[in-house]
DNA sequence: AACTATTTATAAGA
DNA sequence: TTCTTATAAATAGTT
């Protein structure tokens, strides 16, 4: 539907391929919106232009719940499964930063669409691996202060039990309050400090 | 363009309604498949029919990697704070599951298709809330326990203190390994324990 | 951003 | 559903 048939095959002059993309763009997007209507159905669209912006339209329903919608037919087709596989396979973190660091710093003709693109599909894994190392890493934090509370708590007995054996007793008549009750939120009562002094 | 112009209105007709859907989604892909050639780019279509069936297509990237794309243009964007509220508006998740459970031993001819598309709507969302509150509740478990951790420090550092006061010097000679060097995940050092018992 | 010659999509009919 | 075909709509190349 134009002056002449194109073949389906990719556009080589640059400024055509634009022309062509932001028309065919509106075109799809409108095309959607119409199927919407027409048949009472929801759809979302998603286009990744070369260069990496992304449009985006959704028509009957929210983005997110035709998105969600998909997921959950999806849901164990992979994801989480596969997530650890290409940790194994990408750059370590901070390897792949630096050389982030370097491509930005090289003049723009000489970093390709095709690096770029592979810079991306990197860093969106990192960020996929971050969130899984996130709570990993909270659960870590927790034990070790769990354990450093049990270590301190025997301490303070011994302490405590050592003031007796001396008979330093009478200071401590109005330091009551310092027994504190603590509760952690999974609600597990932890004993009182200090009981001896009590 | 055909026979005639229609107006872009829900068709009421169910038969044509169906044909139109038919005919129009395959041009749709169609036609996003073209514009993902020709202007290389990645385009994902999402159709949710009427009936809840679900079509789609991805060209150029695999579907995955298109809605992560999305993702993290629109992680803020409402997500969390659309989760609270979602919270709000859906029933409890204790309740959710006895429902559920009292669905599943119906007899299926009871059982509607819309209702068991809200059934799954509402689980998806309770798992949503549930894995926002495990972060939730694990920042509360680190916070308490960080505070836990310095009371007892300063009760340690005043027991300690008071030793002195009493001149009961002579029998920690050899605890000295009792303070630790501790460091938690973050790498901040801590302080150690008993300075002035060393 | 408009124009318009053509191609392409599709509505209705079979 | 599938095919046919008249017609509407989209768009390629041009201005």
């Amino acid at each position: 539907m134009g002056r002449r048939k194109v073949e389906i095959k990719r556009i080589e002059k640059k400024s055509s391929r634009q022309v062509t993309f932001s028309k065919r763009r509106n075109g799809l997007i409108e095309k959607a919106r119409q199927l919407s209507i027409l048949c009472e159905s929801s759809i979302a669209v998603l286009v990744v232009s070369g260069s990496g912006k992304l449009y985006n339209s959704s028509s009957g329903d929210n983005m997110s719940k035709i998105i969600d919608r998909y997921e959950i037919q999806h849901a164990d087709e992979q994801k989480v499964l596969d997530l650890e596989e290409k940790a194994r396979n990408y750059l370590p973190h901070k390897e792949l930063l630096e050389i982030v660091q370097r491509k930005l710093e090289e003049p723009i003709d000489n970093v390709s669409v095709d690096s770029l693109m592979s810079m991306e599909e990197q860093l969106e894994t990192a960020l996929s691996v971050t969130r899984a190392k996130k709570t990993e890493l909270m659960m870590e934090d927790l034990k070790s202060l769990q354990e450093k509370e049990k270590l301190l708590r025997e301490e303070n007995q011994f302490l405590a039990s050592q003031f007796l054996t001396d008979g330093a007793k009478t200071f401590l008549v109005t330091e009551g309050e310092r027994g504190m009750s603590l509760e952690n939120s999974s609600g597990n009562k932890i004993p009182e400090t200090l009981p001896l002094l009590k």
